[in-house]
DNA sequence: CGAATTGACTTGACCGGTATAGTAACGGTG
DNA sequence: CACCGTTACTATACCGGTCAAGTCAATTCG
């Protein structure tokens, strides 16, 4: 027994396939009587309504919407920011009845999600700016929004003043006396340990923490050290910890590029006996959970996550819409505010 | 200037629309010469690719692959479990190239993503049996996995012990002398507060443990008095803990159906002046990281949520892979063990 | 009472690809 | 030199729907 279709209902029926097609996507283009013989003998031979692939093609919609992540989606579950994100995106896009669709940007055997997966519109996130995927996004002309990422012209994008941020945890370590400071960073170049140039990194948010920081070190006269973390490595916070606890002019104070980096540098810290904020002063960066749970509590860099899970999918419906009546309504580029949350991992310097 | 497709190209370099089609689907069809001028040519006219949506028609294949979680997507993002067996989905995916679309069960005004949404296969997460989102599904045939759900005849399932495992947490405080039990349930019949049938829950995973804590317990002839979560409540463990706490004859031990929830009895334990577990002993569910992070450290049952993840998806490829190629090989059903982990929150019954 | 409207279907084209069977040219073989 | 297997394309028929523009009878209206 072949697959069932409009046709084969309509054959049933003895109408034409177009009205079997009203009676489920356009109830009110004929009698009730009549629909409601259509919608039995669909019942009875199994009709599980239309087929989404052939409606998407010939609506031209899919009625799901992608979220381009770097690399492996596997961190995008790992990382208590990311999913706090994902989990605002899934609750504004709730009530659209959008589906959500998560794409890795890295290709695997010459499947290019952002280039094969049918979808109505995109959400870029936090992506290097040399991912092709968004090439592939972008020349599919699908409606897509920026998160984290640098701001191009005719997309709308959403962005937290990483830089502002970066700038109040470096000023603050400068008010507390501390000259002699460290950074950790995220990956910049690929590798691990120290990083010649600190503003070779690919990646907006990576960039603009970096220069926030060194906005506020250089205006103190303070050049810092700056390592990143191994990407490739389990243990990347500590061993990026090692390196500048290391140092023969041991830091007092480190600036981090997010809470669970924080937290990496505390442990290391702990663990050679330094007092945390007595010998060593740690500020954290996106105030997620950790930072208010772990001991001591930590000084880091707040950012409404979820505001920007929410402006995210709100824009990328206002996009969704835009392309569809053509409207021609200028995008928007939204700045989220930064603010400096002190708590007990900062200390004057010794 | 109208759309790009195969046929415009086609027009421009003077080919056959199907030799273009090759030349992006079939490499080895064309010669090398004239595949370079075909790719050349459909770059200026900046073409993307083979439309997804029309590719999936005619393919009948989407290269996405869904998974149906009970109602709201936010949950999935906030609980810990949840991330945990989505990230090892998407890691197992990885390799093959799938993306990973999320499905709510619930329909969103006459959009039910099960039906509507294109795919090539669907896992069933811990869904209420009663959905019918899972109908739909099924219905169309999919290739599709249960996993935490009571396991349906043809139907590939992956589950876990969580009869033994409740069994075993129940048995623990019955051999620590506990004689006044409670148990807290996730949602049973829609409300909160004390329950009369503990058998009436329609989730598989809520009855399984049901059952297995009723196993340990009745044989002892201990009744336990059972509440149930109230899910439209923010606070709702606090004051699920609270009906058991305010009883005249107040339980010494708790038997939580999840970490958090034990969690949130043991912080509502502390805020009254009981001792934990000097006065009260609890067992959770899961063993989360919450577990082991928490003060006292939690005596759960663990589960191994990566290990359930690697399995659905991989469970779900095979599907596929069978579905393809017309394979009548048997499905499996998968039985995960569950371990039950003493740690310090439960003691002798004072 | 004839014309304009409405309701209920039908017709034919189109969405943008892919599968499969062909065909023509070319070089090698017995 | 007829026969055969390749290589490189093309022709035709779907895939399973939806859209826009009919058709035709049953109203409604001036």
């Amino acid at each position: 027994m072949g697959r069932v279709t409009l046709q084969t209902i309509a054959d049933r029926v003895g109408v034409s396939r177009m009205t079997v097609s009203n009676a489920f996507s356009r109830p009110d283009q004929l009698s009730i009587e009549l629909r409601g013989r259509i919608l039995s003998a669909a019942d009875e031979l199994g009709y599980a309504g239309p087929d989404p692939s052939a409606r998407a093609l010939a609506r031209g919609t899919t009625g799901a919407v992608g979220v381009l992540l770097t690399d492996s989606l596997r961190d995008a579950f790992t990382d208590e920011v990311a999913t706090t994100f994902l989990g605002a995106i899934a609750e504004e896009l709730a009530p659209t009845g959008l589906a959500l669709t998560l794409l890795s940007a890295s290709d695997q055997h010459n499947m290019i999600p952002a280039r094969d997966v049918p979808m109505d519109g995109a959400l870029v996130y936090s992506c290097n700016t040399e991912s092709t995927a968004v090439d592939w996004l972008i020349r599919r002309r699908l409606p897509i929004v920026f998160v984290d990422q640098v701001p191009a012209s005719g997309i709308p994008s959403i962005n937290i003043d990483d830089r502002s941020g970066a700038r109040a945890a470096a000023q603050h370590l400068v008010d507390l006396g501390h000259r002699k400071v460290g950074i950790i960073s995220a990956n910049i170049d690929g590798g691990g340990g120290i990083v010649a140039d600190p503003n070779a990194a690919t990646n907006h948010v990576t960039r603009q923490r970096m220069l926030g920081w060194l906005d506020a070190l250089h205006a103190a006269g303070i050049e810092p050290t700056v390592v990143q973390e191994d990407p490739s490595n389990v243990s990347a916070e500590h061993d990026a910890a090692q390196v500048l606890l290391d140092l023969p002019d041991r830091p007092t104070g480190i600036l981090c590029f997010s809470d669970v980096i924080a937290y990496g540098v505390v442990q290391a810290a702990l663990a050679r006996g330094l007092a945390v904020p007595g010998d060593l002063s740690v500020v954290g960066f996106d105030d997620s959970p950790l930072a208010k749970r772990m001991r001591p509590a930590l000084t880091t860099v707040r950012q409404d996550v979820a505001a920007k899970g929410h402006a995210a999918a709100a824009a990328l419906t206002a996009a969704i819409g835009r392309s569809r009546n053509g409207s021609t309504k200028r995008v928007r580029n939204v700045l989220l505010p930064t603010e400096l949350i002190v708590r007990d991992s900062t200390a004057r310097a010794a």
